[in-house]
DNA sequence: TTTTTCACTTCTGATTTAGAAGCTAATCAA
DNA sequence: TTGATTAGCTTCTAAATCAGAAGTGAAAAA
């Protein structure tokens, strides 16, 4: 298990990250989105134990973040293959990696560049947006709760009052 | 500190992990993006012992993510709010909150909805944009190294034969 | 046939972490 | 002005976690 101490508040972003809030998990998951298949080619990379590897590729599987299926050629190899859920993670990733190249360079420069395929021209990145395609701010945002939502985690929301 | 056992490979998104890539690092700043903006607050709604709590909050202060200041009226009380480079931890929130919604949702139904304060309407959620604002996928972009990228990093993902 | 490779699993010592309790100073309530 | 309460820590200890080494079995290369 990734984690046991998940605060037990029914959370959206709680539940996320009892999968993915892991620093491996996403690294992990970052190499696979590059083209990283194996588990040797994933232990090379990130040098972490392959106990732990393990653990998370194992972790990562059985929340169907990933599929681990057979390589063809070698029947003792396996490859781990994005899900559409894990596909959905991109957005995640993507905004992670230009929040840690923008305020988290290196002092030899830019690390990567994302670029579209097709036109060969840098991307602009993860933004949020509304129905109609304008990209919005924290401040043009509002959350509200839906049925699903915890009575105490929404107690403490509307108790704090908003300053 | 968050983590010592951060790969030391110089990786933009292993950077951004070392300071956010922590559960309850992610959770704080969910909260302070909704308004919750002193320790107790925090502490009640999380759950969160305060020897972590206090620990998560420096280490946020120390990345400049939260700033700390007084809060007006009780010189016992600190208020935490986002940074510029806090509030562009926005969209991995958002991209986070959206996939826990659709991918680990409660029984009980919808827990949160996000919308747009002018319009009342949901919103989009966190996309990975063009330049010209279409929406993209995982295979439309590429990944291209920069002048700062790890040489064995380069090495790694040149090697494996992307399939 | 022997050796190497792949993808693990198990073990152990060392590190890291979480939660309980305690602490100090400011504030409230009488 | 005394006692209770609140805010934000810090310290301590027990528990969880991790890296690294060693080992496993099956497949592939030599």
């Amino acid at each position: 298990m990734t984690s046991k101490r998940l605060p037990d508040v029914d959370c959206a972003v709680a539940q996320a990250l009892g999968v993915v809030g892991d620093l491996w998990s996403l690294m992990v998951l970052r190499n696979v989105f590059n083209g990283m298949h194996t588990f040797a080619a994933l232990q090379d990379n990130l040098g972490v134990s392959s106990s732990v590897l393990s653990a998370r590729l194992k972790t990562l599987c059985a929340a169907k973040v990933l599929v681990r299926q057979a390589a063809t050629g070698d029947a003792r190899s396996f490859e781990y293959h994005l899900t559409e859920c894990g596909q959905d993670l991109y957005p995640v990733l993507i905004a992670l990696m230009q929040w840690g190249e923008k305020w988290l360079p290196s002092q030899r420069g830019k690390r990567l560049t994302l670029i579209e395929k097709r036109s060969g021209k840098a991307i602009l990145g993860a933004r949020v947006l509304a129905q109609d395609g304008r990209v919005l701010k924290p401040r043009d945002v509002k959350v509200l709760p839906g049925p699903g939502i915890d009575p105490a985690f929404h107690a403490l929301m509307t108790r704090t009052p908003a300053k």
